[in-house]
DNA sequence: GGTTTCCGTGATAGCTTCTAACGGAAGCGT
DNA sequence: ACGCTTCCGTTAGAAGCTATCACGGAAACC
């Protein structure tokens, strides 16, 4: 998992430790939430006393920062990995929603309430783009959607405006079906992880499948 | 906007002291979001010290109750009055994506992260229930859906598992057209709202439209 | 082996939530 | 109108947190 190929063994000591550091964090984090991630509690877990930690990590929202670029990194390696080996978009997102169902409060830490003031490092947002470009490419290798996908209002507007995944743009349709894809599969799963379905009864496996189902049609 | 009729001039004055404090919090949760609330800088802006406000409120847990509990009554009030003056589903789900842009952080507090221990008081998920039931009503409302929509999995599978929506639940094709609308266009909302679109380019309101068109058609 | 670099410690400042004890003011009943 | 009671706001304090600093010691490097 953690690629340790030291140079020095100071190098190497100091990443062993950096990640013990953060797996703790993460196990913190899964029990209580990313609010409750406390440097002081993860050093005496660890044997020892609070401030050794800061050799490591800047501070309480460096470490949180390398968490999401980890949880970011997790998310790409796993969607690339499903790609890889032939899965297409419905193979996809059941692949993402087991990775959020892992580990509910690592795919909160990235898609979930955002402290106000916070800017994302650039190297997170190029991974942040690395899972997004993989979606796009699903979508692209899926569906040779009509031209009628083509003139509807949100694609044509999307012709002009759309500043991103890559140089070489997808074109509207299959950029308004990513969107789709993303907004649609993170409104059912949000709102499962969060909790929000507990006591209305029905499976919410199913609802995300008929999402899916719906997300695969020509007309989605 | 609140009840100070009041009784004794005790009560008067508290319910008073009460609002305030709460004004306060809905201001700094607006600007550094709920995990950045600090009793003790209420306090100080109101110009007394520290634990004068635990008269007030038994902790930072039961404030931020208070506020999540005024954030669904703030939204059930609004989506309510809309929903008198005639509003359709469409007319709802503008007036949701407004309450949800006039002060982002008030709707992460409803629909954001969760923390993982916490429960919701009855009366706070009683609140909750009168938002979906504003939005299943305008959801029965809405369209006589053809019979496939009615024998499609998902709604077969909710015909029996339907613990919610009062003691006469609507038929399942309502139901599933209101988890729709719910998970849709909060995906879109969410997303938006957590800045994840910016750098795109395009302009969420018209995604949220496009959601929004084939959320009224008659297979949605 | 000597030097340098780095690690972990304790002390400290400043913030937080929250409890406890005290003084005073306001309302209430007679 | 006076006394009693209830409640409010204060200061003091415990326990926790982030984060910085100065120090001693161990490890790595030359």
């Amino acid at each position: 998992m953690a690629r340790t190929d030291a140079e020095t063994p100071r190098e190497r000591y100091r990443a062993q430790v950096r990640e013990e550091i953060k797996a703790h964090a993460w196990e913190q984090i899964a029990t209580a939430g990313a609010s409750a991630l406390s440097v002081n509690a993860i050093a005496k877990r660890m044997g020892m006393s609070g401030p050794a930690l800061y050799r490591y990590f800047a501070g309480r929202d460096e470490l949180i920062t390398e968490l999401v670029r980890d949880a970011y990194r997790s998310l790409a390696d796993t969607l690339g990995a499903a790609a890889a080996e032939g899965a297409d978009l419905a193979g996809l997102a059941r692949v993402l929603r087991g990775w959020a169902l892992a580990d509910p409060q690592r795919y909160f830490l990235v898609y979930g309430t955002p402290v106000p003031g916070y800017r994302a490092p650039a190297d997170t947002t190029a991974v942040a783009d690395e899972v997004m470009r993989t979606l796009v490419d699903a979508c692209a290798a899926l569906a040779p959607a009509g031209p009628d996908a083509r003139e509807a209002p949100f694609p044509t507007h999307l012709l002009g405006h759309r500043d991103w995944a890559g140089e070489q743009p997808a074109p509207p349709e299959v950029l308004h079906r990513f969107l789709v894809f993303w907004t649609r599969l993170h409104g059912v799963l949000s709102l499962e992880l969060a909790g929000h379905f507990t006591g209305m009864g029905f499976r919410p496996e199913l609802l995300f499948e008929a999402e899916l189902d719906g997300l695969l049609a020509p007309r989605f």
